[in-house]
RNA sequence: GCACCCGUAGCUCAGUUGGAUAGAGCGCUGCCCUCCGAAGGCAGAGGCCAUAGGUUCGAAUCCUAUCGGGUGCGCCA
């Protein structure tokens, strides 16, 4: 149960009632909107549908809201409606309306608040994509976390979504990585390899990889032909570094549900020629040359004929190169076969959460899912800032050269899943994100992650408390469903019923929005509304939820407590953080 | 040089897709535990929404220019 929308439907009625009639065409009713008033003293519900439908009307906005606001007073559920402001029509609805919205956490569960707006639709979310040639880091984290949430969000907005994860184990980056598995193979062999040769991967991780080796194969890939054991090595070292992204994912409880291999779309007759092949009989590639970068041109610059894309013509700055020089296929390349290959599983929406450094891929990306798609799908690119880590208020410094470079796994490790997942989610995408790893780990109001959490250990808290102290009555959801929520005639109660109520309308804006860090900030304010209302009982011992003397009231709260749980336990669960019972 | 992102309280950030008197946390000042978890709550101070124009009933939000910060810029992945 969605008021809003429901209300903007009944807002939308009214005015359809009216007969009113614009000079020209028709009267456009998709712009009136419902919202929570700013000040909640304005009323439940405002909505600008005088505002925005005076112009066209020729009409004064006041004039029309009051014709509106007219209509809305012969409602039943409406209690007050007024005019304010420009034009702002207040609704004060009747408190049989929040009887309603318990009632729909209740039937609904764990499903309050899901949204209708994906229908079906196969939704394509592609994040990480890390390559495989070594352990996550941190700055990898926040797509990771963002891009889980994200699919997360769209699966509760009833897209039918598929978590994708792009293994680049088809360029150079692999070639090297095989090398330098070999020597570390040669090393648990118990030979000398001497300092790791510049331009090969020096670190410790490999160590696991060539022992593994060593113990199964003894020194026999020795003899083998080079070209054999260097191909054998590729596959077997990257199955080892996916083994550990999977593994660091886990830690953070991302998942994907497919693992698309790039190598697969490379050789003859394979996706990526195939691919080509089409675009060129579409007239889509073509030999030339790409004029050099404004401003400083590089020293070693040579105009050179390519294959080229017209990405321009789809949007793009300039024309893409399709194929190097020594004839094997750009990565580009594979990413307009990948982006076919993905638009012939049937997915209208694709998208790409990536991280900023990639900034410059987005215009190509959304060229080649135009093209390809002729407006059939879409190429949503989502970018996630660069993370700053401090401690104690201090940056921390990172090299690789020097090996002090900090893993996605030490981060979980040292400050915990939850704290990692919920602040990286708990800021906008495109904002920086200063991460402090003392900050975050602290029990306090500093901390989101922590009150949120602790508001719905709260809530279990009194559940927990009420089934001891109410001997022989029933405090479990099918009792508490029964009870009478007309009771409940508090304003902070009300306050709080009315910010379940906004629920299903912040999931959806945020689903539209491909935003879920708008969740994390409802969250937060839920519990603040909890939270708040929890000390005036310090105050007024009347408010408190427990009340032996008055077991319908206590019954009637412990149902809002429970609905109260409901939300921030589903809320939670969408961003992938766990919703304790209680706080340790 | 060009493209993209950002600029809101001392600090870190929200701002409901153009709406009412711009919000929260931290920090600062002062309060609240015989009482369901004080891991909390209440109150106060703190703002030219980078700057200058424009669009309209109405702009932190949209457009243009400028300043400041970040990212990227033909065969890397």
């Amino acid at each position: 149960m969605n008021i809003f929308a429901d209300f903007a439907e009944r807002v939308s009625a009214v005015v359809a009632a009216l007969e009113l009639k614009p000079e020209e065409g028709q009267l456009d009713l998709s712009r009136i909107t419902v919202e929570p008033p700013r000040d909640p003293a304005h009323g439940d519900l405002a909505t600008n549908a005088a505002m925005v439908l005076a112009k066209p009307l020729k009409m004064k906005p006041r004039d029309l809201a009051e014709k509106i606001a007219e209509g809305l007073r012969a409602d039943s559920d409406v209690s007050a409606v007024d005019v304010a402001g420009p034009g702002f029509i207040n609704i004060r609805v009747n408190p049989i309306i929040w009887s309603r919205v318990l009632a729909s956490v209740f039937e609904q569960g764990k499903d309050f608040g899901r949204s209708q707006r994906g229908n079906g639709v196969k939704v394509n979310v592609e994040y990480v994509s890390t390559n495989p040639t070594g352990p996550m880091h941190v700055g990898h984290t926040r797509g990771a976390v963002v891009g889980d949430a994200l699919a997360n969000l769209l699966a509760f907005a009833s897209y039918d979504v598929t978590r994708e994860y792009l293994i680049n184990d088809a360029g150079a980056q692999i070639d090297v990585l095989a090398k330098s598995v070999y020597l570390r193979y040669l090393e648990a062999l118990g030979e000398d390899i001497g300092a790791i040769p510049e331009g090969l991967y020096p670190g410790d991780y490999l160590k696991p990889v060539g022992k593994a080796l060593a113990d199964e194969f003894g020194p026999s890939l020795k003899d083998k032909p080079e070209e054999e054991r260097h191909a054998f090595l590729k596959g077997y070292a990257v199955d080892k570094m996916m083994d550990m992204i999977r593994a660091d994912l886990e830690l953070l409880n991302v998942h994907h549900d497919v693992f698309f291999s790039e190598k697969t779309m490379h050789g003859e007759g394979a996706a990526i020629a195939q691919t080509l092949q089409a675009l060129r009989e579409r007239d889509l590639v073509y030999q030339g040359t790409l004029p050099p970068p404004k401003g400083e041109v590089p020293e070693d610059w040579e105009d050179r004929e390519q294959t080229l894309f017209r990405s321009s013509t789809y949007g793009d700055d300039i024309d893409r190169p399709l194929v190097k020089s020594d004839g094997s296929y750009t990565y580009f390349a594979a990413d307009v076969a990948y982006l076919k290959d993905k638009l012939d599983r049937g997915f209208k929406q694709m998208i790409f959460v990536l991280g900023a450094d990639h900034g410059g891929y987005v215009k190509r990306l959304e060229a080649v899912g135009r093209a390809v798609s002729g407006g059939s799908a879409q190429v949503i690119c989502r970018l996630c800032q660069l993370v700053k880590l401090f401690r104690a208020g201090e940056p921390v410094k990172m090299s690789k050269r020097a090996g002090t470079f900090i893993t996605l796994r030490d981060v979980v490790e040292e400050v915990g899943r939850d704290p990692v997942r919920f602040m990286m989610l708990y800021r906008k995408n495109d904002a920086h994100l200063d991460f402090d790893l003392q900050k975050v780990t602290e029990q306090s109001k500093d901390n989101p992650v922590f009150y949120v959490q602790y508001g719905h250990a709260r809530c279990s808290s009194v559940l927990r408390q009420a089934a001891e102290e109410l001997d022989g009555i029933s405090v479990a959801p099918e009792a508490l469903m029964k009870s009478d929520f007309s009771l409940l005639e508090d304003e902070g109660e009300q306050g709080i019923i009315a910010k379940l109520a906004q629920w299903p309308r912040v999931v959806d804006g945020a689903a539209e929005a491909h935003e879920p860090h708008r969740l994390a900030f409802y969250l937060y304010e839920l519990a603040s509304a909890l939270h708040g209302h929890w000390s005036k009982g310090k105050e007024k011992p009347q408010l408190r939820f427990i009340n032996d003397k008055k077991p319908e009231l206590t019954l009637a709260r412990l149902a809002m407590v429970y609905a109260v749980s409901q939300v921030l336990a589903s809320g939670l669960t969408v961003l992938g953080v766990d919703a304790p019972e209680e706080m340790r």
